[in-house]
DNA sequence: TTGAAAGCGCTAACAT
DNA sequence: ATGTTAGCGCTTTCAA
């Protein structure tokens, strides 16, 4: 008809015929069916966002950055939860397929996420990986600088003069907790410490084993004992605190405490942690822009890796942790 | 074809043609079109959930209760964040309306969301309110008691001695907002305690106006000068907190502190609140379960309201403030 | 048990 | 400047 071209602004329509149509639109409360346009096109201007915590601040924070960027261009955003499981992810990549979402952003549950995107990126699907790498996964990616970030923290409480560092880190399956842990590592070697074993954590899943975790660290003989923390993210530093805090020592007086990540809410509150923020809310925007470009044909063919630089937030003096502690 | 049989199991299908038409399909990695599917049956299985905040950790909590129960039952979740703004309701739920979405979850904007949902009413997409009311709209709804709420956090002071207990509100276009003023009045009336319009900073929209307020409150004369604050939301209490700290007060040594809604990360932190915690998560659930109920035909014709009873956590003793600011 | 026809609402290409 | 045709991929109905 001649109201779709009135609706698209698309060919010729007669001045006065437009302003008709577009009454009866009105009248109507007409409203395009964009499944019969989707399904014309190959096109449904949908971009999905799997992340693995919708309820992690840190997630959220990519949520609204996606959403933001993709409502102001007219797309729609379908927000999946993969709890940091593949199995999960490969049932929301299914049904976005059947869908016929057009791009996919996606901070995957680990490298067995691999066979889901290529077998997504083989039907033609662009998707941009955030916050996280996958091993063997080529396609454009949105992630921090997390060894460095990770030599940050480690240098900050060596400067203070912490020797003994504990180090509570999150799951193996990630590389952003692998570059963590290789940055910690760095640092100590330059600085000339020993890595003690005993002094690291990893492969935490949630708060409460950063809880056991912690409280382990604490039962070792004062000689060995930490005297400062490093929490590998904003979840598992709660459960270093609650650990710290059930043990009777104040943070930062007894113990040091730092950790990845900023939340924008709790950093009002106590204790205000030195911590390596990451401009989160970018990781959003610029991997939505990237498959956005991509959408739109604009973008490259190679695909772009941005690595956003942390930095270091110091709120409170970590090195008193050196006191009571050191024997 | 024949394959439509063997995908939805309809009709009688030949087990050996069956077997044949699985393989070809695992062959080829058929997947089928959801959208034409869709443009057929008039269905998508397809929620929406519009939020007025998705990083604030409250809606956070809404969304992953709802994208929960979605996904187990074979429904997607499209996110839309409204920002408190009608106008971005209104452009939403066009575009939810155009993409043929089955249903909607919201938490409204304000009064002014009333037009909207009573369009899409018209158009007999069912709709679930979620945390808030909107004046003149029947629907089913899952909300807290928020006037109850606000009676307990306002007893609890009045029973450690406050009489001159500070208000700091959100925006008064909110039932929620509406009826926690309405409780907190109450309770100060029903204990004999003057209501002083001074002490009351309604409709604070964000965290930086709720800190303003609070400042106010703290310039009063020390005999006016209240000696607990109630903030109206998770978010405004953080602005409040920072007023007092900025103000060199203590939580809750030389000012009470008390609020609504629980956060969960936020909680293992300091100053731990004394708060009224609502059930979150069944606002989600329970919301997405009225709402897939009405898709599946199930659910009665009349709406159902559910009011979901707040708790009182008491987390430290608010009785502390009394000391310093009293004269 | 399987196939053929028609139509869901849209748009691109081709008439008129 | 407007209308007609055909087809996107599916499902329902009816026929074989």
């Amino acid at each position: 008809m001649t109201v779709s071209r009135v609706l698209n602004n698309s060919g010729r329509v007669a001045p006065e015929t437009r302003l008709r149509v577009e009454q009866v639109i009105r009248e109507l409360g007409y409203v395009p069916n964009a499944l019969a346009t989707g399904l014309f096109k190959g096109r449904t201007r949908t971009i999905a966002l799997i992340v693995s915590d919708i309820s992690n601040p840190f997630f959220t924070v990519i949520v609204r950055g996606v959403e933001d960027l993709a409502q102001r261009n007219g797309y729609t955003v379908v927000v999946g939860n993969s709890d940091e499981s593949v199995e999960k992810e490969r049932q929301y990549v299914a049904s976005l397929i059947s869908k016929r979402i057009d791009g996919l952003l996606i901070t995957p549950a680990g490298n067995g996420s691999r066979r889901i995107l290529e077998a997504l990126g083989r039907r033609g699907s662009p998707f941009v990986l955030i916050d996280r790498d996958v091993e063997g996964v080529t396609a454009d990616s949105v992630t921090g600088d997390n060894v460095a970030g990770a030599k940050l923290l480690t240098q900050h409480l060596i400067e203070l003069g912490h020797r003994r560092i504990g180090f509570i880190n999150g799951r193996r399956e990630l590389s952003t907790s692998r570059d963590r842990q290789r940055g910690f590592e760095m640092a100590l070697r330059e600085r000339g410490i020993e890595l003690n074993p005993v002094l690291i954590g990893d492969n935490a899943h949630r708060r409460d084993e950063a809880y056991r975790v912690a409280h382990q660290l604490l039962e070792l003989p004062p000689e060995e004992r930490p005297t400062a923390l490093i929490a590998g993210n904003n979840v598992l530093v709660i459960g270093v605190i609650e650990a710290l805090r059930s043990a009777g020592l104040a943070v930062p007086e007894a113990m040091a405490v730092v950790c990845f990540d900023d939340l924008e809410l709790a950093s009002a509150l106590d204790p205000f942690l030195t911590v390596v923020a990451q401009p989160v809310r970018s990781f959003g925007t610029i991997a939505a822009q990237f498959l956005l470009e991509r959408l739109n044909g604009e973008a490259d063919v190679q695909p772009r890796r941005v690595v956003l630089t942390p930095e270091l937030v110091v709120r409170r003096s970590c090195g008193a942790g050196l006191g009571p502690l050191v024997i």
